[in-house]
DNA sequence: CGGCTTTGACCTGCGC
DNA sequence: GCGCAGGTCAAAGCCG
């Protein structure tokens, strides 16, 4: 999985600064699942966020915005096309300098950017695909070997049955990660989600969730995950877009229309991202800066 | 009873 | 070729 974050966390400090995006977003309070080795050592940020400020990812993006926002609304905040990019955005209180380690553990990158206390970065990669690929080529392989087989094999036989016509590359998706200060793995953002699997992480006490959009044919997924150096930050790495509006009985009709609006109007994308920004930024004044754009 | 989570098995890619 | 890691599937169990 260090492969995947190499290709999310690359350096923003070498591209001008064009692709230099800061994002903070408050902590999210909420019943925690964590096992015994996550204490209050590792929730240095909640001091300035206080956890009962917001209930779930949605409402911390509606708090600082003043409306619901899903991942596609955060990316294209970011300056980015959703369908042609990655972000990783790491969001954190105080302790920025975990968050920077991580970077540079991950990337092997090294920056000397001096990191002011509520600023974080945003990382965007163009090196899209490269998952989606191996994961169909998987499922062609599946099928190519079920009829070698007979598909006599009763497990290996499921696997067939979903597998796809052979040479029918998936599409990329798009991915866009980032990373919450949170004491829950999960964050409610509006959607559904069925969780469909769990790894356990190489180098990480803390497994690896996967998770599926549960509307009809919506292939969106997500990976959770605790980063192991920052316990109290989860990295939550979505890939694809949601080709649907977000359930409006889960976090009322704001969300809804909230994104709806957003796909009603798909050309004020680059003005509406300044814009909500701009409003997340006078928001966030009172406590703490939550999104600081950099001039470009 | 339907939806969701858990979890072991399976598959592929990749590095050695 | 082998072993490891990541990703996915689906049966079983849980829960409202």
């Amino acid at each position: 999985m260090s492969d995947e974050l190499k290709d999310l966390y690359y350096d923003p400090f070498q591209d001008d600064g064009q692709n230099q995006k800061l994002v903070n977003i408050p902590p999210i309070s909420g019943s925690s699942s964590m096992g015994a080795g996550y204490n209050n050592n590792n929730l240095q940020g909640f001091d300035q966020y206080p956890p009962s400020s917001y209930t779930s990812f949605t409402d911390c993006l509606q708090g600082a915005a003043g409306s619901a926002m899903d991942y596609n609304s955060i990316a294209m905040a970011f300056g980015l096309s959703p369908s042609s990019s990655e972000v990783f955005s790491s969001i954190e209180g105080n302790n920025n300098q975990k968050q920077f380690d991580l970077g540079d553990h991950l990337s092997g990158a090294s920056h000397e950017n001096p990191v002011t206390p509520n600023s974080s970065v945003s990382y965007s990669s163009t090196e899209a695909g490269l998952e989606e690929d191996s994961e169909k080529s998987n499922k062609d392989s599946n099928q190519q070997k079920g009829s070698d087989d007979g598909g006599s094999d009763n497990s290996k036989n499921k696997v067939n049955k979903l597998a796809k016509k052979k040479g029918e590359k998936k599409q990329k998706e798009p991915r866009f990660a980032f990373m919450t200060k949170s004491e829950v793995d999960h964050l409610e953002d509006g959607y559904r989600w069925r969780k469909y699997g769990q790894k356990a992480v190489k180098n990480s006490p803390y497994p690896r969730s996967y998770y599926r959009c549960t509307t009809q044919k919506c292939t969106v997924k997500k990976r959770v995950e605790r980063s192991f150096q920052d316990p109290s930050t989860v990295i939550t790495t979505y890939e694809g877009q949601h080709n649907h509006p977000i359930p409006a009985t889960l976090r009322g009709n704001a969300a809804a229309m909230f994104h709806s609006s957003m796909l009603t109007t798909p050309t004020s994308v680059s003005s509406f991202s300044q814009e909500m920004l701009f409003q997340m930024n006078s928001q966030q004044q009172g406590h703490g800066s939550v999104f600081h754009v950099p001039q470009t």
